[in-house]
RNA sequence: GCCCUUGUAGCUCAGCUGGUAGAGCAAUUGAUUUGUAAUCAAUAGGUCCGCGGUUCGAAUCCGUGCGGGGGCACCA
C-alpha cells in the first residue's frame, strides 16, 4: 500500500505498486499528457517504474530541465538507431544529452556527411512516427559483457566494465534495436515529437582522451516545441552575427593572416581600441598603488630552466637561436623577468607589498586547433601585474586585485561575475605543506569576495592555486578573463627576498594578476558582448561629421576640428554621396555619433546628432555638445 | 596535434560532369548637391592559397604543404 507524496505536499494512496504513468493520471490528465518520466526519492526514473513503497514522487514534464534532458536523451538514442539501421556496421559509443542538445559517438571507416544528416534525420522521423514503446531490461553483466563482445561492439564491453558493481546494467529497446543505458527513457519513441535537428559532425575521442581512437560524432538538438526549436535556432544566429571575426573586419579593427598563425594584425582603428584600454587600466592601476614596469620579450634559456618553465611549460614555448648558437626563449609569462626587477637591491619588510605591473606582450606556442579569432591566439599582451608580499598579506591584497578587477568589469559594461577557484594540478612544481599555506590562503580571499564561486579540481598553475574571473556577457555567455594566483614558489627559485623586522631575510610571497587576462581575447569579448556597438568613450571612431552637401563641407571641418581638439576621435566625410548613403554605411560601421551639419546647423551654430540605433534627430549648440561630451568621455568610475 | 570541412577580385559569393573566370558591393572617374539607412553612369580590378602530378588542356581531378571554419584534445 504506497502512499505517493507529491511535490506540493499532497498525498495519494495506492492499494498496489503503481507506476509513475498511474500516479500521473490520477493527478491530472493534463499532467499525464505531459509526463515524461519522473523522479521517485529524487532519483530519475522511467515513468512504467513500479513503485512498491512508500516514496516522494516528482512527475517530470518538458518545463523542466530533467525532462528536457530526458527529450535530448531519448532523440540520441533514435539517432544512433537510425545511424545503424542506414549503415550497418557502425559501432556505437556514448550518446548523452547536453547543453541545448545531444550527441552521439560513432565509429565508422567512412564520414559522415551533411547529406547523410539528412538521410538520418529522415530515418529518424519514421522511427518517431512507427512510436514504438520503449522498454528497459536488466542483464547480468556477464551475459551483456559476452552479447556485446559477441556482436562486435568494443565500446560497449568497454562501457558495461566501467559500470559500478553495485549498479544494475540495464538496456533499453526500442523496436528491434537496444542500447546499454542507465535511463530513465520516454515510454515511446514517438514521445520526443519531432522539433529536433541533426546540426554537425566532428571528430571526439573515445573517452575524451587524446590518446584513443577518434570517433565521429553527431551533434544535434531537440526541444519540446517547434517554438522553442526556432527560438533556439535564432539564438544561434544571433550569436554568429555578434562574431568578432565577423565584426573585426566589418569595422576595420583587425586582421589575421598566414604568415603568422594566431597572432594579430591590428589597424589603426583596432589599435586604438586596444590603447584605450591599456590607458584606462594604467590610470586605474596608478590609483590602486601599481608601479609599471617593462621586461625583456626574449631571455636566455638558464632562466627559464630555474623558473621551471623550461621543464613544465617547454611544449608551449617559442625558442630562438641566435647565430652563435645560443638558445633563447620568448616569454610565454612576465613573471622570471618581473622577479629579476624585484631583485634588483635590497628589499625590505616595509616595501612590502610591492605591486608591479606590466603589459607584457607574450608568446606561446598554442595548438592549432586551439585557435580561434582574437579569443585565442599565440601572442597577446597581458594587463600583468605580480605582488610581492607577506604570506600574512595574501588574504587582504587578493580581495584589492578582485575589487579593483570587479570595478573594471563593470566600468565596461560586466556586472555578472563568478569565481572559479582551481588546486593543485598533479604537474607542479614546490612542497605540499607550501601548497596547503597558499590554497587555504587564496580560498579565505574567494570565501570573503562574496561573489558566486565553483572549485576545479586539480586546475590549478603549476607554480601555485589559482582563481578565474568569469564574466557573463549580454546573451548569458561565459567567458574566462581575470585571473588571480598564489606563487609560493618562483620567488625562492629565482632567489627573491626581502630583510623582516628582525633583520633575517625571508622569501616574500608572489601573487601573479591579470585583470582582461589577454588585451586581445577581451577585446574580441568586448565586441561580440555588444555587438560591436562599443560605448561612446571606448569607441575607437567616437564621431562622424556629415555635412549636407558641399555648401557645408567647410562648417563641418570646423565642427570635427573642434571635437578633436578635446580629444574626441571624430572624422568628417567629405565624400560625394547624398545623407542617405552616408548615414547607413557610418550606421553598420558602428559609429555611436552621427553629426549632421546643414543650412539649419550652420544658421544656429548647432549639430544635429543621430545616435547609433536610433533614428530620433537631436539638435544641440556646437558648444553644448563639446561639453556634454567631454564628460562622457572617459570610463564610468572616473 | 586529431577528425571533418573549406580556400575564386578589397568584401560577400557564383562558376554543372575538365576547354586559360563572372555578379553585387567597395574603389577610381564623371554627372548629380542631396535633410536622416544604398543617386546615376563609365572605368579599372584576379599567380582561381602554394608546390607537384594526371591530361592535348586544370579554378575544376589526384597527391602534398600552408591557412580558415566546426568539433575533440589542449588552455600553465
Amino acid at each position: 500500500m504506497p502512499i505517493i507524496k507529491l511535490p506540493d505536499g499532497k498525498t495519494l494512496e495506492f492499494n498496489k505498486a503503481v507506476s509513475g504513468k498511474e500516479i500521473a493520471e490520477k493527478i491530472s490528465k493534463s499532467l499525464s499528457k505531459q509526463a515524461l518520466i519522473m523522479t521517485v526519492d529524487d532519483e530519475l526514473k522511467d515513468l512504467s517504474y513500479l513503485i512498491n513503497n512508500d516514496s516522494s514522487v516528482k512527475i517530470i514534464t518538458p518545463k523542466d530541465s530533467e525532462g528536457l534532458d530526458a527529450i535530448r536523451h531519448d532523440t540520441t538514442h533514435i539517432m544512433a538507431m537510425a545511424v545503424q539501421e542506414l549503415f550497418p556496421g557502425t559501432k556505437i559509443a556514448i550518446g548523452p544529452a547536453i547543453k541545448d542538445g545531444f550527441y552521439y559517438d560513432f565509429s565508422r571507416k567512412e564520414p559522415f556527411t551533411l547529406k547523410d544528416l539528412e538521410k538520418i534525420e529522415k530515418k529518424m522521423r519514421q522511427i518517431i512516427e512507427k512510436d514504438e514503446p520503449t522498454k528497459r531490461e536488466v542483464w547480468e553483466r556477464k551475459k551483456a559483457k559476452e552479447h556485446y563482445k559477441k556482436i562486435g561492439e568494443n565500446y560497449k564491453v568497454e562501457l558495461v566494465d566501467s559500470i559500478p558493481e553495485d549498479q544494475e546494467v540495464s538496456v533499453y529497446y526500442h523496436g528491434k534495436w537496444y542500447d546499454l543505458c542507465k535511463g530513465p527513457h520516454l515510454s515511446s519513441t514517438g514521445k520526443i515529437g519531432k522539433y529536433f535537428k541533426l546540426t554537425k559532425v566532428s571528430g571526439a575521442y573515445w573517452r575524451g582522451n587524446s590518446n584513443n581512437e577518434m570517433l565521429q560524432r553527431i551533434y544535434g538538438t531537440s526541444w519540446p516545441s517547434q517554438k522553442e526549436l526556432d527560438e533556439y535556432l535564432k539564438r544561434i544566429e544571433e550569436a554568429e552575427k555578434r562574431d568578432h571575426r565577423k565584426l573585426g573586419k566589418e569595422m576595420d579593427l583587425f586582421h589575421f593572416r598566414e604568415e603568422s598563425p594566431g597572432s594579430v594584425f591590428w589597424h589603426e582603428k583596432g589599435w586604438s581600441l586596444f590603447q584605450k584600454l591599456v590607458s584606462y587600466m594604467r590610470k586605474k592601476q596608478d590609483q590602486a598603488g601599481y608601479k609599471e614596469i617593462n621586461t625583456p620579450e626574449i631571455l636566455d634559456r638558464s632562466l627559464w630552466e630555474k623558473s621551471g618553465h623550461w621543464e613544465k611549460f617547454g611544449e608551449n614555448m617559442y625558442t630562438s637561436e641566435t647565430p652563435d648558437e645560443k638558445i633563447f626563449a620568448i616569454k610565454p609569462m612576465n613573471c622570471p623577468g618581473c622577479v629579476q626587477v624585484y631583485n634588483q637591491g635590497l628589499k625590505s619588510y616595509r616595501d612590502l607589498p610591492l605591486k608591479m605591473s606590466e603589459f607584457g606582450k607574450v608568446h606561446r606556442y598554442e595548438p592549432s586547433g586551439a585557435l580561434h579569432g582574437l579569443l585565442r591566439v599565440r601572442a597577446f599582451t597581458q594587463d600583468d601585474a605580480h605582488i610581492f608580499c607577506t604570506e600574512d598579506q595574501i588574504t587582504e591584497e587578493c580581495l584589492s586585485v578582485t575589487n579593483l578587477i570587479l570595478e573594471i568589469y563593470k566600468d565596461l559594461g560586466f556586472e555578472n561575475v563568478i569565481l572559479k577557484y582551481s588546486d593543485r594540478p598533479e604537474v607542479r612544481v614546490g612542497e605540499d605543506q607550501v601548497w596547503d599555506k597558499s590554497e587555504a590562503a587564496l580560498l579565505k580571499a574567494v570565501k570573503a569576495s562574496k561573489l558566486e564561486y565553483s572549485i576545479n579540481k586539480g586546475e590549478g598553475a603549476f607554480y601555485g592555486p589559482k582563481i578565474e574571473f568569469v564574466l557573463r556577457d549580454a546573451i548569458g555567455r561565459e567567458w574566462q578573463c581575470g585571473t588571480l594566483q598564489v606563487d609560493l614558489n618562483l620567488p625562492e627559485r629565482l632567489g627573491a627576498s626581502f630583510v623582516d623586522r628582525d633583520g633575517s631575510k625571508k622569501i616574500p610571497v608572489m601573487l601573479h594578476r591579470a585583470l582582461f587576462g589577454s588585451l586581445e581575447r577581451f577585446i574580441g569579448i568586448l565586441i561580440e558582448n555588444y555587438s560591436g556597438k562599443l560605448p561612446f568613450w571606448i569607441a575607437p571612431l567616437q564621431v562622424m561629421v556629415i555635412p549636407v552637401s558641399e555648401d557645408f563641407d567647410t562648417y563641418a571641418k570646423e565642427v570635427n576640428q573642434k571635437i578633436n581638439n578635446i580629444g574626441i576621435n571624430s572624422e568628417v566625410d567629405l565624400k560625394n554621396h547624398n545623407l542617405n548613403y552616408k548615414i547607413r554605411e557610418h550606421s553598420m560601421a558602428k559609429i555611436p555619433l552621427l553629426l549632421i551639419c546643414g543650412k539649419k546647423e550652420v544658421d544656429s551654430n548647432t549639430v544635429t546628432i543621430r545616435r547609433l540605433d536610433s533614428n530620433k534627430q537631436e539638435n544641440m549648440e556646437v558648444k553644448t555638445f563639446l561639453k556634454k561630451f567631454a564628460a562622457l568621455n572617459r570610463a564610468p568610475s572616473n
